[in-house]
DNA sequence: ATAATCTAAACAAATTTTTGACAATGTCAA
DNA sequence: TTGACATTGTCAAAAATTTGTTTAGATTAT
């Protein structure tokens, strides 16, 4: 270590602790006692405070004035320090503001495409875990989940990242929705929806997605998972008397079969029953089947009004066949 | 040897309290009187918190929030605190009879068939999570998972079910597999092993289950999903140096394809990366990829044996290598 | 000489732990 | 409804530990 003959500049105690505005006492008491950093020594012992040692006490500094003990802290490395203190934004105005400061959707996001990047599935999962707590349903789809899909979609394209990556944050991110998803209740009565994914269309996280915002608003949705054939649709949807069914697509690399499983389910299914098609290769579906009532999803938001619409025409509908029997 | 390079950070109940938004009495007594977290200790008996046990702190104060006692969710998994938040109160279950003793894998079993066929995800999911509480993880596994998938799959053969009906219960049973594979904490040393499933295979549940055991017997698992192109699996190899890759087959549409890939998988491979091909399709693999260097697993079972041999010829390697510089 | 630094020890304040108690609330049977 | 009983959050006390500060004496730098 000592071949670098460093012209690197030293300070003396005081200035460091200056620096850091801590007291010397102090900077000497974390030292021995939790060996929380090393100075270096002059031949009179004096010690010797480097750029990075001043930084570190900084650091440390900055760890205990967010309620961390020196003892926990005082021995783990500098970047350590760095990303235990950025994860958690200094409460500078009061310690117990921690609980109402406002999350940024925007530092979950960065949190997890890093882990995407670097293929840390335990991260990414504790970012998103994160976000599920601190973020509300919505909030989290939108500004988390989507972009981050969007995001990881478009580095994909631009050669930027593997498919590896994608599959392993696809199994994270679905597990976040699957539990999302099941932690909604909505009452037995409610109307009903069919969620998949047509034929040989296997990406789940845009029918999942689906499947929340559907239940957030009051459906009752039976997802059905991915790569389901036109006849097991109008299967599901005949058991369980649903008055709608949404697809998500992302890519369509056969438009002809997508086409023509529409167009069968529609078949299938009663003309009452809607078929709503969302995800990012909706907008790709050809004229054809656009025009056999089927109702294109522009993004998550316009699903909402779509579904109140559905509903408004059911109950017209039900109104009609009530006072004409 | 337990090498556990325990690098967690930990921290105090100050800082753990904080987070949680939690008075450090309150976390205390729920530790005292409910078991809700398990802290580890310093020498002189103070408790130390990780980040996971600090989540969790997170999560029960939301359920608690939310209205539920404490007394009642302080021993529910990660998991189902997520479900549970944001949710009310659960609704009538199909309940398990708690005279007998629910160890019996068969009643289980029973409830979980009967969801299946009824298309009930929440009752599935509650005979599932009930048994993820109350059997082991390999009699889970051999006595409940891989029984109901292959009756699932025997009934829908007999034209008894739907292919609706396992769409239906796949993403249950996948998410039950996924949170047991996600609670498994593995040393950051132990060999690595790539799981996934070929191109153009979508049975997910294999492939978990497979990550599942290997990672049971102290293997580290990087779970990448389903329909992975060889090259890709293999760039994963790399990139986490692992040892062995482990495939899951179900069902093998286009032999000629799947023999493609593993071919084109051994070759991106050095020889001593072990291929391991399980899942109720590998038997069928065509003798020309058997030959390959690629280790059929007739069951789970034998899974531990061929990870067993798989460690001792590495370890022999290695020793050689040593001694033959 | 004066100010700064060093080590070591001591001190006071803060934090943590355990035990136990208390009131408010919920539960459940009579 | 009432009353017994359990649950839950809060608090207190006492002992132990951690932490920040202070003191004391010796040494060094300017």
């Amino acid at each position: 270590m000592k071949t670098e003959m460093s012209k690197k500049k030293l300070y003396a105690i005081k200035y460091a602790a200056l620096r850091a505005d801590l007291s010397t006492h102090l900077v000497r008491a974390w030292e021995k006692r939790h060996q929380a950093v090393f100075p270096a020594r002059t031949e009179s012992n004096r010690r010797l405070y480097s750029e990075e040692d001043i930084l570190r006490l900084q650091l440390l500094k900055k760890a205990v004035d967010a309620g961390h003990s020196i003892s926990m802290v005082a021995k783990l490395s500098s970047g350590e320090l760095m990303r235990l203190i950025n994860s958690q934004p200094p409460a500078d105005h009061g310690r117990l503001s921690y609980t109402t400061k406002p999350d940024e959707p925007t530092e979950f996001f960065n949190l997890a495409l890093k882990s995407v990047l670097q293929l840390d599935v335990k991260r990414l999962e504790y970012a998103l875990t994160q976000a599920a707590v601190h973020l509300t349903k919505p909030m989290l789809i939108s500004k988390l989940i989507v972009p981050l899909c969007a995001k990881i979609g478009e580095l994909w394209r631009r050669g930027e990242l593997k498919i590896i990556n994608e599959h392993i944050a696809t199994p994270v991110i679905r597990s976040v929705l699957w539990n999302l998803l099941r932690s909604a209740d909505v009452p037995r009565e409610a109307p009903r929806i069919v969620v998949a994914t047509p034929l040989n269309h296997h990406h789940e996280l845009g029918a999942l997605a689906i499947a929340l915002i559907v239940r957030e608003s009051g459906w009752r949705s039976l997802y059905c998972g991915s790569n389901l054939p036109a006849n097991e649709i109008a299967a599901a949807v005949k058991r369980t008397k649903s008055r709608a069914v949404g697809l998500s697509i992302t890519f369509s690399l056969n438009h002809q079969q997508l086409a023509e499983e529409i167009h069968k389910l529609r078949g299938y299914l009663c003309k009452d029953t809607a078929i709503l098609i969302g995800g990012q290769g909706a907008a790709t579906i050809i004229d054809d089947v656009k025009a056999n009532g089927v109702q294109l999803l522009k993004d998550l938001k316009s699903l909402n009004s779509v579904l109140d619409n559905l509903l408004i025409s059911v109950s017209k509908k039900e109104t009609r066949k009530k006072s004409n029997p």
